[in-house]
DNA sequence: TTGGCCGGTTACTTAAAGGTAACAGGTTAC
DNA sequence: GTAACCTGTTACCTTTAAGTAACCGGCCAA
């Protein structure tokens, strides 16, 4: 996988540059998972269930190439590892909330359908 | 291409949910293209340069079969085609405008801050 | 001796996305 | 009579993302 850094110089759209970072089918959902606390790896992968922990091990070490999380391993048995925003990861949060908010009133509550929204928090 | 109508239900987590249907390449860029005004197929294409009429063709109908935005066909010769937000899809301005901020602010403006470890200064 | 714990890695396969190039159609301009 | 106009469509191919399943280390408990 290409990261930002390599790419950076030809974006010219915003828009375009932004899903360089945090686009894919499973990056944004990682961040809104991390946007409030560190977590452990387990925890990720427990609360976003359809998501292995191959592509989950994958994701997280480009979101830590690109400098949106930090990676923190305790040499313990058994092993522990956190995963934590960086203050650039952090600063995603307008756009995660904009998107939770906007998931919720147009998605979740107003189909047909009496969905819970379970959220990964 | 599975649009959002068939897969709402199963779903629970609003930023998953708004994943299906702005999710991928290229709808980001389309919508932000549109987002102030309605245009012509061609003048989406001058826009994304990088972006095939193939893909476009594509990405426009999932947008249109989702809601978000219509197409109005004037038979004329040569054709003309217009592409309008609909109000759902209007609704999607804060979230593509945080994307627009932070991708400026991150992206755009500070090439070199997100990857700070591998600069040599 | 086996299996569980945790956070992975590896090898392999499949599904999805995206790209290129050629062609269509009806009218007008050359 | 041919090319350009515009918005596609079609056929075909490549690249990328994602999924599955098995395995790893090192310690501990049964």
């Amino acid at each position: 996988m290409v990261t930002i850094a390599s790419k950076k110089r030809e974006i010219k759209c915003p828009i375009t540059a932004m899903l360089q970072l945090i686009g894919g089918k499973w990056k944004p959902v990682i961040l809104y998972c991390l946007r409030s606390e560190k977590r452990r790896f387990g925890e990720i992968s427990a609360r976003i269930p359809d998501l292995s922990r191959k592509v989950l091990t994958e994701q997280l070490k480009e979101l830590e190439e690109d400098g949106l999380l930090t990676r923190q391993q305790f040499n313990e048995i058994p092993p522990r590892v956190e995963y934590e925003l960086t203050e650039l990861g952090k600063s995603l949060a307008p756009v995660l909330n904009e998107m939770e908010k906007w998931g919720i009133e147009n998605i979740i509550e107003k189909p047909n359908k009496a969905n819970a929204a379970q959220s990964t928090d």
